[in-house]
DNA sequence: ACGGATGGCACG
DNA sequence: TCGTGCCAT
């Protein structure tokens, strides 16, 4: 159920853009001939011409619709190119889609706090970017005003079409304007900048709302479409919502909307006015109830959060009817192909974003056979996350087992499911100061590449390190994750390579020396080599490298056809090593560096209440088996 | 044979 | 906290 926030005093300048259409432009991008025809993107072809997920506007005019089959919509529009999203493991692959929106992000999120709502939608906040335009070039002062910008729909701004540009260009230099006005027509002019931007870089089209709050500027995203922008002054909103079907807005979509209609003939947002915040409360709670009260007249303080990367990785897929899983073994198949994906997506969220996952969860849908429609749950369960291919396969094939049981209680027969996911999710930073310990395990690409090598600079850990052998080493690479090659240019191609860093590789020994020298830390902060081995869950990750040489020869980086640059992107050379928290041996770890030890605090996060207040505060107390 | 694959959020 | 919903596209 949706709830009120407090609303901020100040007037914000918010935005919401909406890639139009967006895995077809991706397409069309890819494949400059479908652009300007009717197009569609589809997934799975077999069953009566898949699924459409995305339908270009010259389809659209035909009445080809999103959830239409591919047969359906050669139907109605028998010229329409049907696209099919990449296939990876037997499943659809959206990895293309999802870097491509990294793309237009990375162009966003340069004007003021940008929030990643899905994988098309971005919101942005330029309060701030809207202030300074707005005392420093206001568009009153400037003698052009940004073109697209004046194309802007404007809420409530009659015009017809011979002067409509005009009466926008004088909307947005109104001198008389309220200060909130001002602001938003600042909003509009750098959306505009932004979405023309968008468009050089990266050849996609978005549609854009302007509004001093986010559920407006969401409202009106969509309004104007494909490629345009829609601007909500405060003195529309009333006449704007009062008509507005309940159904549009966000969040009343569903039951909430249709309990609206049915059991409080509410139709219109302007209908919901008749009703007093507490009767509101009375139906439905008090937060609900307050939302309803505010939504209905255009307030919403939900602040847009500075947020560029997704929470959760998810990969799914659905086994309609005779599809259906009925054995363990097809099961333990599919799973697997599952968390291959997984495992390399999150793999490479840590080597491009310095992310780790906590949770792996498992979700499925399931039927039971004869016995007459008890259509009772699966339930999802959820555990704590190990890195590695194989550890997840695993700890999924358990998660599922674990489910089956509770799903059947006892007798064990006649199951059948009907979908399959699992998701990684409680994603947290890797914390990386300049003295952080990373430098001493990551490759040159870490930190200050040249004090890596740089013996003077480096604290000597050597009175702590003990014996280092090859051994040593050969364990820990027994804990590398070796991403697959589908989604290896993900740093490169996503803006967010930058984050990655780029640093020229060295010689060969000396990352082989780093090698040595990591492999030894691991060593030495490990209590126990057997614990590695044990089927304890993983509860914590010492690091990842990005640069050394892989142990396989089967390194690709050679395929790269760029060398020399971002070996920190490219995950053929990038190694993660994973180290048990639990295996962390305190007493040794205190006498580390105390920048260190708190870095190390910062791996073992959970951090809020979790272990201080109850196991005091010494960093040793971190390292107590903190869960299972 | 529920559009499918992903995501986010609030509740209990 | 975890698991369940609901919502969105």
């Amino acid at each position: 159920m949706p709830v009120a926030r407090p609303e901020p005093q100040e007037p914000r300048v918010i935005a919401h853009l909406d890639l139009d259409c967006f895995y077809v432009q991706v397409e069309q991008r890819r494949n400059p001939a479908l652009r300007g025809q009717p197009t569609a993107v589809v997934q799975y072809n077999d069953w009566k011409g898949g699924g459409l997920i995305a339908v270009s506007y010259e389809a659209r005019k035909f009445g080809v619709k999103r959830s239409m089959r591919g047969d359906e919509a050669k139907h109605v529009c028998p010229g329409i190119n049907l696209v099919q999203v990449p296939v990876s493991r037997d499943k659809a692959d959206l990895n293309v889609y999802r870097s491509a929106g990294s793309e237009v992000v990375a162009i966003l999120s340069t004007k003021g706090k940008c929030e990643r709502a899905s994988i098309d939608e971005v919101y942005l906040d330029l309060t701030d970017a809207a202030k300074e335009m707005l005392s420093e070039s206001p568009p009153e002062s400037s003698e052009f005003i940004f073109e697209e910008a004046t194309k802007s729909n404007i809420l409530d701004l009659t015009s017809d079409a011979s002067d409509r540009e005009e009466n926008v260009k004088a909307w947005l230099c109104r001198a008389d304007a309220d200060y909130q006005d001002k602001l938003l027509a600042c909003g509009a002019i750098i959306v505009a900048q932004l979405r023309v931007k968008v468009l050089e870089e990266t050849q996609f089209t978005c549609s854009a709302g302007i509004a001093h709050n986010k559920m407006l500027a969401k409202l009106v995203s969509g309004m104007h479409k494909p490629a345009q922008q829609t601007v909500v002054p405060s003195s529309s909103v009333q006449d704007f919502l009062a008509s507005l079907p309940v159904k549009k807005m966000k969040q009343l979509g569903g039951k909430l909307g249709s309990s609206l209609q049915d059991d409080l003939g509410v139709e219109t947002v302007g209908d919901l006015l008749g009703f007093t915040e507490e009767k509101l409360q009375e139906y439905y709670g008090v937060n609900t109830g307050t939302w309803l009260w505010k939504t209905a007249r255009g307030i919403s303080g939900e602040e847009v959060e500075d947020r560029l990367l997704p929470k959760s990785h998810g990969c799914g897929k659905t086994f309609p009817g005779p599809k259906a899983l009925k054995t363990n073994t097809a099961v333990k198949s599919w799973l697997d192909k599952l968390c291959e994906e997984l495992s390399e997506r999150i793999q490479s969220d840590l080597n491009c974003n310095k992310r780790v996952a906590q949770t792996l969860t498992l979700h499925a849908r399931a039927s039971k056979e004869n016995e007459c429609n008890s259509v009772k749950k699966f339930p999802s369960k959820s555990c704590p996350l190990r890195y590695g291919t194989g550890k997840i396969q695993e700890d999924a094939m358990k998660l599922f087992e674990s489910g089956l049981h509770d799903f059947w209680g006892y007798r064990n027969t006649g199951w059948s499911i009907t979908s399959l996911s699992v998701t990684a999710s409680k994603i947290f930073d890797i914390p990386s100061g300049t003295n952080s310990i990373l430098r001493y395990i990551k490759g040159p690409s870490s930190g200050a590449s040249s004090t890596i090598v740089d013996p003077s600079s480096t604290p000597d850990l050597t009175p702590f390190v003990g014996n280092v052998t090859q051994t040593d080493i050969a364990h820990v690479h027994e804990e590398q994750c070796q991403p697959s090659s589908s989604i290896k240019e993900d740093c490169d191609n996503s803006s967010l390579a930058k984050q990655c860093g780029a640093t020229e590789e060295k010689g060969v020994s000396k990352k082989l020396s780093k090698a040595q020298e990591s492999g030894s830390i691991l060593k030495f902060l490990s209590q126990s080599q057997s614990a590695f081995h044990e089927k304890r869950n993983f509860d914590g990750l010492i690091c990842s490298n990005q640069g050394h040489e892989s142990s396989s020869g089967a390194s690709e980086a050679g395929q790269h056809g760029k060398t020399n640059i971002n070996t920190a992107g490219d995950h053929s050379a990038g190694n993660t090593w994973m180290l048990n928290v639990e295996d962390i041996d305190p007493d040794v770890v205190g006498e580390l560096p105390l920048e260190i030890q708190r870095e190390i605090q910062g791996w073992i996060r959970p951090s809020k209440h979790a272990s201080t207040k109850k196991r005091g505060s010494t960093i040793s107390s971190y390292f107590s088996p903190s869960r299972r």
